[in-house]
DNA sequence: AAACAGATCTACT
DNA sequence: GTAGATCTGTTTT
């Protein structure tokens, strides 16, 4: 452990083996069902796309680390770090059910029913107890873990499309969902969302 | 010191 | 389906 040479390659190949793995932290843990790859400086959609900064640095370390971030004033998002040290590579964590710890998950999420409890990337953080603190995490030590399923999911059980809410390459096909899952959160296009980038 | 961006969520119709 | 919330952390000057 702490290898993690199942998280080498481009974050786009990397992703779909990310779905049915487990992501725990404490007591709560929940079975991935839908991730999205970015693919760094190239990527018009990631944050790394305008180089190195202070916020995207754990990006472009080693695979097996958590990349943290804040958004829109109030929600906390994560992504496991992919590809070889040097690129920046990520897989955002998009959505999951939970597996264990079911009761403290509800408590951190009043009034929510269990099939939302992490059915969107800002949800799933809250209901896990992730935030910006976890940033630079290792997988493999904790607070936060990965737990890669044993095998990778069939590959007809894999679906793909677009990213969600992204204004620039927003038709990027690098979202991967396990097909059915209820867990899956809905498809939002970016209401501006640029036309002409891929 | 100031402007900005934001890979969302919730509520409401 | 649409609108508004919400406001920090990041980046730039």
């Amino acid at each position: 452990m702490g290898d993690w040479p199942e998280l080498r390659g481009a974050a786009e190949d990397v992703a779909p083996r990310l779905l049915g793995a487990i992501v725990r932290r404490g007591s709560v843990a929940v079975r991935l069902t839908e991730v999205e790859a970015y693919a760094g400086e190239h990527d018009p959609g990631s944050h790394a796309y305008r180089g190195r900064t202070r916020r995207t640095a754990v990006m472009f370390g080693p695979a097996g680390r958590l990349y943290c971030y804040f958004s829109y004033g109030m929600h906390v998002c994560a992504n496991v770090v992919v590809g070889e040290e040097g690129t920046a590579a990520a897989v955002l964590l998009r959505a999951g059910e939970v597996v264990e710890g079911l009761d403290v998950a509800r408590e951190r999420r009043p009034g929510v029913s269990d099939r939302d409890l992490a059915r969107g990337p800002a949800r799933l953080c809250r209901t896990l107890g992730i935030a910006l603190a976890d940033d630079g995490c290792d997988l493999a030590r904790g607070p936060v873990r990965l737990e890669l399923a044993a095998t990778p999911p069939d590959p007809a059980d894999v679906a793909s499309g677009p990213r969600v809410g992204l204004r620039l390459a927003p038709d990027r096909p690098w979202r991967f969902w396990l097909a059915g899952d209820r867990s899956v959160s809905p498809y939002r296009r970016h209401p501006r969302a640029d036309a002409t980038s891929i």
